[in-house]
RNA sequence: GCCCACGUAGCUCAGUAGGUAGAGCACAUUCUUGGUAAGAAUGAGGUCACCAGUUCGAUCCUGGUCGUGGGCUCCA
């Protein structure tokens, strides 16, 4: 990239971000002026797209409040008034907002390390400030608010819940208007709306949230990935279980996930006098699956993979669509190795990984590796040589497969580092992708064991990893990432045939048969509808292939194409199209043609 | 779980200052046999989320429950 460029960006990034923070500023003027000085200032930063201000007022916020603050914040931005910057001492500061009654911020203040605090004022208005802003309100650009939504104080669900304001905005009255139209597109593009669209899947009230219902279409999408995944795995030397979605409670007390993870867990269910829970996780399954077998380290690595369904209890507050669910199907696997295969075995995943993100088109990622807290070794499960092992292992992997990464200190979780890997959708979303999880944790107790070549038992090292996470998310992001228009090996209707006149019906059921019989999912529009009408229905059902058949196809044995994308390929031989279709399912094109 | 908003036909939404409701699309029937994004007519379809309360009378007012949405928090 252009050096001159790059930096013209990086300054007007921190242009838009000034004029951010500055927005939130008048917001909170605006606020103070509508509904008076019993208001309470929490904290007004700018965000990615925008900026919010949380405030403490006397009653709740309406939709039609934010119109009137917008109506405020124009008259301050008008005014022009000035930001000016003031520097005082802790003291003075602490008096001076302890007198407007500002509990939030003289909270804040104290504590803030350093004993001079800045403040900026604009006009009467004065807030707690680092800064920087711009010069003056008249330099804040086109603005809107967006929502009002609930927000704790300093995120702790213990402290009182403010109101948060949402706004952006931007330089120019087009760039607003440009981010606006984003929202739109995300909004257009929900999975929840496609889903119900496109007929992929519902939520029923009667059958209970967070609870997925796959109908025909999501199923046949799902059954392709699956196919895909299994498929896949076997190729790279992994075998496939599978493993019930209930178990005794007996074995999430060893593991340890009774004590630290049950407040995600359903409660447990009394059989013949016995507790069984519903798994939230497979790894005890597979675990157990081990331990039937004493092993030798000739049979390691073990890499054992199941598309495995498991319940977890998420607050309702929390559930979303197909993306935040209470029942869910991880692409899960486990691989259990000897220290001096983990490298390998990191890259071997690695490698699946980017193989099947980029098959789905997500060619943007970024790549975290998540290690201990140095300062805080005794929180972590193992000695220094095993997390010094596995973190030296992770990173030559990374390093092997030539993958930048972002190394995260004290992100790890207590039983091992791991990478993640996030990616981005085609608006630049990020999402969480593949994870790679080494685990000290679960071997250990569990007592899992192997002979060495010396004739020892061992402990094996576990690896827990998910390229997709669970089906339910991922396909929900795919819908997303694609709009509702998959590529045509993914689409559950690939082709659609149209006859124009019930007389080419017969003919147009022949068409349908070579297609099935080559493996093209199609079906015959046959209703005594117009052809406008037909290919209308099935460009909003975005199937790939349109085949439109009359008397001129009739008579020589082709299809007249229409493609999704709304390119005429006109008459094309039966065979040749089904040739092109077999070649894109086969080839996993992301691009129709 | 918490804060705010919302819940009317399969879908998207009107509506009633309290007197049991309407449109468009979809669906059914009939007419139309039409060459690349909506042909026409007719019809069927609703315990106005659920449960209480106030009222002569509640879809509308009040309370509760369930669910949804935007957030907080958390995660696959």
């Amino acid at each position: 990239m252009d050096e001159g460029l790059f930096c013209l960006e990086e300054r007007s990034m921190v242009d838009l971000e000034k004029m951010r923070h500055s927005a939130a500023h008048v917001l909170a003027q605006a606020v103070v002026q509508y509904l008076g000085s019993t208001v309470k200032l929490g904290i007004g930063p700018a965000i990615e797209d925008g900026f919010y201000y949380d405030f403490e007022l006397p009653r709740s916020l309406a939709p039609e409040d934010l119109r009137e603050i917008e109506k405020l914040m124009s008259r301050i931005v008008e005014a022009d008034l000035p930001f000016v910057r003031e520097e005082l001492p802790k003291a003075e500061a602490r008096k001076l907002f302890a007198q407007l009654a500002q509990t939030y911020k003289v909270e804040l203040i104290d504590d803030i390390p350093d004993e001079v605090v800045s403040v900026y004022r604009q006009g009467d208005f004065v807030d707690l400030c680092r800064g920087p802003h711009v010069e003056s309100t008249g330099k804040i650009g086109a603005f809107k608010l967006l929502s009002v939504a609930g927000a704790y104080w300093r995120g702790d669900s213990d402290r009182p819940m403010l109101q948060r304001i949402y706004g952006t905005t931007f330089p120019t009255a087009e760039e607003l208007q440009g981010h606006l139209e984003r929202l739109e597109e995300a909004g257009r593009r929900d999975h929840r709306r496609l889903g119900r669209e496109l007929d992929l899947f519902s939520v029923s009230d009667e059958v209970g949230p967070g609870l997925i219902l796959w109908h025909p279409k999501g199923a046949m999408v799902r059954k392709v990935i699956e196919d895909f995944w299994r498929a896949e795995h076997i190729r790279r030397d992994y075998d496939l279980v599978n493993t019930p979605h209930v178990g005794r409670l007996d074995l999430w007390k060893t593991s340890g996930h009774w004590d630290w993870y049950r407040e995600n867990m359903f409660p447990p269910m009394n059989i013949d006098d016995q507790e069984y829970l519903l798994k939230p996780m497979n790894c005890p399954f597979h675990i157990m699956i081990y331990k039937s077998d004493l092993r030798s380290y000739r049979d390691l690595p073990l890499r054992w993979g199941e598309l495995g369904t498991v319940y977890r209890y998420e607050r309702s507050g929390v559930l979303h669509g197909m993306l935040r669910v209470r029942g869910f199907t991880q692409d899960d696997a486990h691989i259990f190795c000897q220290p001096d295969q983990l490298e390998a075995e990191i890259v071997g995943v690695i490698d699946l990984a980017q193989y099947m993100m980029q098959t789905f088109g997500y060619d943007r990622y970024d790549v975290e590796l998540s290690v201990r807290d140095p300062l805080r070794k005794e929180k972590y499960v193992g000695g220094d040589e095993v997390w010094e092992m596995a973190e030296g292992a992770l990173i030559r992997a990374l390093e092997q497969k030539g993958v930048p990464f972002k190394r995260m200190e004290g992100e790890a979780k207590f039983y091992g580092p791991a990478i993640d890997i996030k990616v981005k959708d085609a608006l630049g979303r990020p999402w969480q992708g593949p994870t790679i999880q080494v685990d000290f944790n679960l071997p250990e107790r569990f007592d899992m064991e192997y002979v060495g070549a010396d004739g020892q038992r061992h402990r094996p090292v576990m690896i827990h990893r998910a390229v997709l996470g669970a089906l339910e998310r991922f396909i929900g992001g795919l819908i997303e990432h694609y709009a509702g228009a998959f590529p045509v090996w993914l689409a559950p209707v690939q082709a659609v045939v149209i006859p124009i006149a019930d007389r080419h019906l017969p003919y147009a059921e022949t068409v349908l048969a070579r297609l099935s019989e080559a493996g093209i999912r199609a079906n015959v529009d046959g209703r005594r509808e117009k052809i406008n009408y037909k290919i209308r229905e099935a460009q909003l059902q975005k199937i790939p292939y349109m085949l439109v058949v009359g008397d001129q196809e009739a008579s020589v044995q082709a299809v007249a194409v229409r493609l999704r994308s709304g390119e005429n390929l006109g008459p094309i031989g039966v065979e040749t199209l089904i040739e092109k279709a077999v070649s894109q399912m086969e080839s996993r094109s992301l691009k129709l043609s």
